[in-house]
DNA sequence: ATTTACATGTGGAACGTTCCAAATTGTTAA
DNA sequence: TTAACAATTTGGAACGTTCCACATGTAAAT
């Protein structure tokens, strides 16, 4: 029924014939080169679009042994955070004329090394990661060692030599803690985020500065870790008000525990944004409409990709170039906090 | 400084040089061929190991003419139903030892004319794609012509030759639909959605069968359509308490616009699930966790994944084969409704 | 012993591109 | 007009695998 599949595929040399050039002058064409007239270039690039013909990546990435492919390894997919970061990483990536092959580690760094594993059998470009908790130095390096150049993302990875893109972690929980000490709170809680990943040390540490210059009675500063989703925020506001009942603010690790803590307010009874204050940190899409609207710690995605972008150009052939590139925040008062 | 990067790469040559057999037995090894012997196989096996070898896709994808990347379309990664969809697709796929190219369309039919062009250049095993409002069968049947096998989920386009699977979307809202009206509500109101995708008119088809059997009153039954996210669920609140000021119920197209729904009743100073019931579809990992618990229709996503690779693996070489999977969908009851 | 059958193993050719070095054409200066 | 040089074009080799047809070895059947 159907026309059986022509076993011939169209190819360069189909294109060429048509175009009255050879092979190489239709690659050259491809490959966007410099070296080829104008007329050429027109003759080839109506032969492609009269065959329909559809380049071979496989082919160009066999011999040129370059491809264009850059694997992105998130986290938790289902984290909004994570999934609004690949989209904008997807999206720069894709720009620069690179294809993305999007995986998730579930937060998981066993799955992480199977995922890398299988990666690298498609040369990569680059491999983005958001490290998995418990990522160690040593594995990152042997992937850089292999030739894969890797950028992280959102989390370091003491002792890599891979650049990291990442917020400013420490400043934006010292600006949205010292916001809430100026409005006079005295009782504050940290409440999120597990010990095992960096940015909680970071993000901790922006509120231990914030509360330490601040003179404020020891007792009164409650640190509480949980899993980081709806449902460990809600735990964490429980235990932090067994802890101090006076408690007045609250900082969170990221937006949804926020969220997760405005529920768990609500449900005792407290008026959040009123009895208690609450600032988050990511700026999901949704804190801004939510009500109340939740204060929160902005970081920019997209600024994340565009300077994942700017390592991937750098990466020419030069393999394992450090660095540390601090992405800005911002602190955006609403009326949660 | 760094060890300057070899030129030569580790081929099957070298293993089978180490394993002192020929470079076919060492191909057959790769490709997991049952024509080897279980001696030589240990021999290659080892070899491979000692050598640090990685296999090369690209140039096995050339020669075989056959990838094992699976494109993933997905209109909106940052819906946490579609993030949760695609996390499930691609464990699965995997587990099929293929690898999953994710990207996303936003929306936007050019943006995913645009992607499926790159993904071809991949010569992919199949294309999975949650379709963009506006995609008409010419293109989707286009892309199936020119070789590609293509897989619907989630929305149906009408008219075009490739097999979709696709959750039980009318059972799901007439399941809702009579679980408010066997509690007696009387003023009951779909809101959500938007009739440019296929899901849209099932969900109000359930919702329209549950009603019309009920013997309501015509001007009891609102109707209201809004954007996919939060703050469409608020304002379609809003419209639907103008339209119908005793309205009872909401039957909302998905949870996300139920969350928005929720917001909205608490800010109008409604008790959301005690004034006004509300019911969502989809079954976030949120809603069973959110106060009040969402009723909800519940998809499993999983069950999604493994009707895709159902369909992958049947696509040996037969390209075009049309069928619908309808995916069994489940009212669940909570607090919400 | 001789054939038959079957299970394994093998070396070339092929996949569709890019690279390279050399050839051809076009352009400017002497 | 020609030499010198730059711009453009080109055919063969190469990238690392799988396919194919055939060779070899081993066991069973004659």
């Amino acid at each position: 029924m159907t026309i059986s599949k022509n076993n011939k595929n169209i190819t360069v040399f189909d294109v060429a014939r048509q175009a009255g050039v050879s092979k190489s002058t239709v690659s050259l064409v491809l490959t966007e080169s410099d070296k080829v007239s104008e007329r050429s270039r027109e003759k080839v690039l109506k032969a492609i679009d009269e065959l329909g013909y559809v380049y071979n990546r496989d082919a160009a990435a066999l011999r040129s042994r370059r491809s264009n492919l850059v694997g992105i390894v998130i986290n938790d997919l289902t984290n909004p955070y994570s999934a609004q970061l690949a989209v904008g990483l997807e999206r720069h990536i894709r720009a620069m004329d690179y294809m993305s092959v999007l995986v998730n580690s579930g937060e998981d760094f066993a799955t992480q090394k199977q995922l890398v594993q299988k990666l690298k059998e498609y040369r990569l470009a680059a491999l983005v990661i958001c490290p998995a908790p418990g990522t160690d130095a040593a594995w990152v390096n042997q992937q850089i060692d292999a030739g894969i150049p890797v950028i992280h993302i959102m989390r370091d990875v003491a002792g890599a030599r891979a650049p990291v893109v990442i917020p400013d972690n420490i400043r934006g929980t010292r600006l949205a803690t010292q916001h809430l000490l100026n409005r006079g709170f005295k009782h504050i809680a940290f409440i999120g985020g597990s010990e095992s990943i960096s940015d909680f040390h970071e993000r901790l540490c922006g509120f231990n500065q914030a509360v330490d210059g601040a003179g404020l009675n020891k007792q009164h500063i409650t640190r509480i870790q949980a899993q980081t989703n709806r449902h460990g925020g809600r735990q964490a506001v429980i235990q932090a008000l067994e802890a101090d009942p006076l408690l007045q603010a609250v900082v969170c690790f990221n937006d949804v525990i926020a969220y997760g803590a405005i529920e768990q307010l609500r449900a005792l009874g407290r008026v959040p944004g009123q009895d208690i204050a609450v600032v988050g940190f990511d700026d999901l899409e949704d804190s801004c409409r939510m009500s109340p609207a939740l204060s929160t710690v902005h970081i920019d995605a997209d600024e994340i990709g565009r300077a994942v972008c700017k390592l991937l150009g750098n990466k020419k052939d030069a393999v394992a170039s450090e660095g540390r590139i601090l992405v800005d925040v911002e602190f955006i008062p609403r009326s949660s906090g």
